[in-house]
RNA sequence: GGGCGAUUAGCUCAGUGGUAGAGCGCUUGCUUCACACGCAAGAGGUCGCUGGUUCAAUCCCAGCAUCGCCCACCA
C-alpha cells in the first residue's frame, strides 16, 4: 500500500476502483441467486444529454439504494440505459447538418436517419461514460436503448395490442402543433408562458346591414381568415336578437353566422362577442362541434397543404400566398389590411398566456390534422383508471406522498395521448395504407407521403405486402414516428425483455422502486403505470421516490444562457465524486427543491479528508503493534463509542428504507466527525501512548479499527470510493467493500 | 381559477407538543506528535403575521401576507 498523504486525492482512487469494480462484476445480477431481487430501471437519459447536476443526483440516489442493497446480500439488477430522445436528437443532427449546409430533406429520410444513428454511435454513449464515473454500480452487461431491436419489437407488440383493443386509433383532432419543429406535440409538452401581448378589437359588419356591425375582441388576428361563425351570449340583450343571421367576415366577405352559446362567451369578458375558428383553437373547436361548424385551416406550411387539398377549388396563387407567410408575418400582414380598410377599431395591450414547444420554445400553433391517439380513459377498458386505483390502494406508494393529489388531478382529467410526431427519428409507426383503397394519398415536396383522414390503416407487427381488401402490392407506410415517451412508457418490462416470456421478468418484474424527479411525473411515471397494468398485469414498480430539482444557490433554475451552471464533471474533478454524492444525498430532504451552492461541497470534500486523516491516524497506531481485532472494549470511551455506533447504523438503516438520504448522510456525517473523531479518537490518545495499562491500549486499539471499518461500511454506498480505499488497507474480511455486509 | 409547497442564525437548509440544530460565513485563540480541507472557545434566532386548541406551540388547527412550482380553454 502506498503512503497515505495528508490530502486526500481522489483522483487516482477513483480511477482504480472503478475499472477494478467493472472488472470483478460485483454490479453483475445473478439468474440464479437464491438471494431475494432488488430491481431499478433507470430513468433513461437522453442520448443527447451531458451528465448534469439532475442526472447527478438522480443516479446517486439510486446508487445509495442500489449499494445498499447488494451489501444487505440481495441479488442487485440495476438495469441502464438510454433514451433515443426523438425531436431533441433530431434537433441536434439537423443542427449539425445545417453548419454543414445540409438539411434533412436535402438527405431524404433514410440517409437522415442513418446519419442519426452515426451521432449516436459517436456521441450517445458519453452520459453512459460520465455515470460510470459517477460510480453507478449499474448492470452494465445489460444496457438498453429505447431504440434498440428489442425494445423496438416491444413498442410494435404495445401497439398493434392497443389498436386491436380499440384503444390506439387514428382521427383527425386539433393538436398542438410546433412550427419550427414541424410535427404534433401532446398536451404535456406545451408549456404556457404568461406573455404581454395584444388585444384586437375587430368590426364584422352584417350582411344584409353592412351599416350595423359586432365588435369582436381576439389576440390572433390572422385566425380570421379561418372564422365559420361569431357568438355572442343567448342572454345577452345587447346581442340576442342578432342570434342566426349572418355576418359578413372582413377582407374574403366570407358569410358566416351568428350563433348564440353561453359555454364560449363570457359577458364580461372583451366586447361579449366572440369570433369562432375550429381549426385554430380548442375552444372553438368544441363550439364548433356544438354548433355543426365547417373547420377551416389556414396556417403553417404543411398545414396549409393540407387543408386546401381537402377542398375543392382551390385557388392556386391564393395557396401560393398563403405558403409564403409564416404566422408572424400572417398577423402582421393581416392587421395591416383589416387597418386600411377600416375594420381595425382599436389595439390594447392584454396579458395571456401562450404555449411554447418544450424542445425548442417556439408558440405552438392548435392545427388541425389526422394523428394517432392512445385513448386513455375508454369507459369500458380504462388504461388511467387502474392506474388511479393502484396509487390510492398504495399498491404504488407515491414518496413524499404530497404528489398523490397532483397525480389524481391529471389521471381523472386526462385527455387521450396525441402519440404521433412528424419527425424521423423515432419508432415509426406500424401502420401501412394501401394506395390502391386510398387513392387520395399525396407527398409533400420533400417526398413525406400525405395519408387523409380518411385513409384505412393496416397496422401490423410486421411489414405487410399484401393489402387484406383488394390484394394489392403498393403500401406505403405511415410516415410519422410516436413520440418518445411510448416507448419509454414501457420501459420497466421491456428492458426486461418482454414481450418474450423471459426469466428476468419473472424475477425482477415488479421493480422495487423508481427514482425520479417530479417533472417527469406525468410524461413518464403515469405512463409506465398504465401500461405495466395493462401489459404486465402488474405494477411497474412499488414505490415511487420522487426527488426535487437541483436549483443555483439562488434558486433559479439552472441553464447554459443565465450562466448559473454547476458541471456536476468539474465538481467531481475538483472536490471528487465522493464530495458531490454525499452533498446530494445531504441535501435531498423531501418536497424540497435543492438550492447547491459550491461551499457546500467543499464542506463535504473537508468531511471525506477528515475520514482520511482519521484513518491515517488508525494506521499510524497500527503501525507499532499487531492489531487484536477480538479484543473486548475496556473503557468507558471503548463502550461509549459502541453504544453511539450502534445507534447511528440504526438511524441510518431507518432514515434509508424511508428514503430519508439526507437524514442518513447527516446521522454519518455527525457520528463520524464529531463522535468518532472529536471525542473517542481524542479520548483514546492517553491509552495509545502507553500511559494506560497494555491491556487497556490494545482495547482501545481494537475498538478504534473495529469501529472505523464498520463506519466505513456504513458509508459506503453514499461514499463508494473513499471507503473502498481506506477499507482494503485495514484488515478485513471479503475482496471488496461493495460486497461486504451491510452493518 | 384549482392544487401543492415554502416562510427557523448573515446565507443555504434540517428538526421537535415542553424554553432551538447543521453546513458555510463571522469573532477570538491555537505551527497540540491524524487532519489549517484542522483544533478549541464564542457571538448570532420574539422559528412570517393574527387568532384558536393545549398545563404547554416554532411544531396541531383556522385565517392572513409574501414567494415559488404544477395544472387549467377566458376570446
Amino acid at each position: 500500500m502506498p503512503e497515505m498523504s495528508k490530502v486526500y486525492d481522489p483522483k487516482p482512487v477513483e480511477a482504480k476502483w472503478v475499472q477494478v469494480w467493472l472488472d470483478a462484476g460485483y454490479f453483475r445480477a445473478s439468474m440464479d441467486s437464491q438471494q431475494p431481487p432488488y430491481c431499478i430501471v433507470i430513468p433513461p437519459p437522453n442520448i443527447t444529454g451531458s451528465l448534469h447536476l439532475g442526472h447527478a443526483l438522480n443516479n446517486t440516489l439510486q446508487d445509495i439504494l442500489v449499494r445498499w442493497k447488494r451489501m444487505h446480500g440481495r441479488n442487485v439488477l440495476w438495469i441502464p440505459g438510454t433514451d433515443h430522445a426523438g425531436i431533441a436528437t433530431q434537433n441536434v443532427v439537423e443542427r449539425q447538418l445545417k453548419a454543414e449546409g445540409l438539411n434533412r430533406e436535402v438527405l431524404g429520410r433514410e440517409k437522415f436517419i442513418e446519419r442519426v444513428w452515426q451521432w449516436r454511435e459517436q456521441f450517445g454513449g458519453i452520459i453512459i461514460g460520465q455515470l460510470k464515473r459517477l460510480g453507478a454500480s449499474c448492470d452494465w452487461s445489460r444496457e438498453r436503448f429505447t431504440l434498440d431491436e428489442e425494445r423496438s419489437t416491444a413498442v410494435k407488440e404495445v401497439f398493434v395490442r392497443l389498436h386491436q383493443d380499440g384503444l390506439i386509433y387514428r382521427g383527425e383532432r386539433l393538436i398542438n402543433w410546433c412550427p419550427r419543429c414541424q410535427t404534433a406535440l401532446s398536451d404535456i409538452e406545451v408549456e404556457h408562458e404568461e406573455t404581454q401581448g395584444k388585444m384586437y378589437y375587430l368590426k364584422y359588419p352584417l350582411a344584409d346591414e353592412p351599416e350595423i356591425f359586432l365588435t369582436i375582441a381576439t389576440t390572433r388576428p390572422e385566425t380570421l381568415l379561418g372564422d365559420t361563425a361569431v357568438a355572442v351570449h343567448p342572454e345577452d340583450p345587447r346581442y340576442n336578437k342578432l342570434i342566426g343571421r349572418q355576418i359578413l367576415l372582413p377582407l374574403t366577405h366570407r358569410k358566416i353566422p351568428i350563433v348564440g352559446d353561453p359555454i364560449l362567451v363570457d359577458r364580461e369578458f372583451g366586447t361579449g362577442a366572440v369570433k369562432i375558428t375550429p381549426a385554430h383553437d380548442f375552444n372553438d373547436f368544441e363550439a364548433g362541434e356544438r354548433h355543426g361548424l365547417p373547420r377551416i385551416s389556414i396556417f403553417d406550411k404543411k398545414a396549409r397543404i393540407q387543408s386546401f387539398l381537402d377542398q375543392e377549388g382551390v385557388d392556386k396563387e391564393v395557396l401560393n400566398d398563403l405558403m409564403q407567410l409564416d404566422v408572424a408575418m400572417a398577423r402582421t400582414q393581416v392587421v395591416k389590411w383589416l387597418d386600411r380598410r377600416g375594420y381595425l377599431v382599436k389595439i390594447e395591450d392584454h396579458k395571456h398566456a401562450i404555449g411554447r414547444c418544450y424542445r425548442c420554445k417556439s408558440i405552438v400553433e392548435p392545427f388541425l390534422s389526422p394523428q394517432w391517439f392512445v385513448k386513455v380513459n375508454d369507459p369500458k377498458n380504462s388504461l388511467a383508471q387502474p392506474a388511479i386505483d393502484a396509487v390510492r390502494q398504495k399498491k404504488i406508494r407515491l414518496i413524499p406522498e404530497t404528489w398523490e393529489p397532483n397525480y389524481f388531478g391529471w389521471m381523472e382529467n386526462i385527455k387521450d395521448w396525441c402519440i404521433s410526431r412528424q419527425i424521423w427519428w423515432g419508432h415509426q409507426i406500424p401502420a401501412w395504407y394501401c394506395s390502391d383503397c386510398n387513392p387520395m394519398l399525396h407527398t409533400y415536396p420533400d417526398g413525406t407521403p400525405i395519408i387523409s383522414k380518411e385513409a384505412k390503416p393496416i397496422v401490423s407487427r410486421t411489414d405487410p405486402t399484401q393489402c387484406p381488401a383488394c390484394k394489392g402490392t403498393k403500401l406505403v407506410q405511415d410516415p410519422d414516428v410516436l413520440d418518445t415517451w411510448f416507448s419509454s412508457a414501457l420501459w420497466p418490462f421491456s428492458t426486461l425483455g418482454w414481450p418474450k416470456d423471459t426469466p428476468e421478468l419473472k424475477l425482477f418484474y415488479p421493480t422495487n422502486v423508481l427514482v425520479t424527479s417530479f417533472d417527469i411525473l406525468f410524461f413518464w411515471v403515469a405512463r409506465m403505470i398504465m401500461m405495466g397494468l395493462k401489459f404486465m398485469e402488474e405494477i411497474p414498480f412499488k414505490d415511487v421516490y420522487i426527488h426535487a430539482l437541483v436549483r443555483d444557490p439562488e434558486g433559479q433554475k439552472m441553464s447554459k444562457s443565465k450562466g448559473n451552471v454547476i458541471d456536476p464533471l468539474e465538481v467531481m474533478a475538483k472536490y471528487g465524486t465522493d464530495a458531490l454524492r454525499f452533498t446530494l444525498a445531504a441535501m435531498a430532504s423531501p418536497g424540497r427543491d435543492i438550492k447547491l451552492s459550491e461551499q457546500r461541497i467543499e464542506g463535504y470534500r473537508n468531511f471525506a479528508n477528515k475520514l482520511w486523516n482519521a484513518s491515517r491516524f488508525v494506521f499510524i497506531n497500527l503501525q507499532e503493534r499487531p492489531i487484536e481485532k477480538t479484543v473486548e472494549p475496556r473503557s468507558l470511551a471503548d463502550q461509549w463509542i459502541g453504544v453511539r455506533l450502534q445507534k447511528c447504523i440504526g438511524s441510518v438503516t431507518r432514515n434509508l428504507e424511508e428514503y430519508r438520504f439526507d437524514e442518513a448522510a447527516n446521522h454519518l456525517y455527525q457520528f463520524i466527525w464529531h463522535e468518532y473523531c472529536d471525542w473517542y479518537l481524542e479520548l483514546i490518545k492517553p491509552h495509545l501512548a502507553g500511559e494506560s495499562p497494555k491491556a487497556d491500549a490494545a482495547a482501545a486499539r481494537a475498538t478504534m479499527v473495529n469501529t472505523l471499518e464498520t463506519l466505513l461500511r456504513l458509508l459506503h454506498p453514499f461514499m463508494p470510493y473513499i471507503t473502498e480505499e481506506i477499507w482494503k488497507r485495514l484488515p478485513h474480511a471479503g475482496d471488496s467493500i461493495v460486497v461486504a455486509p451491510y452493518p
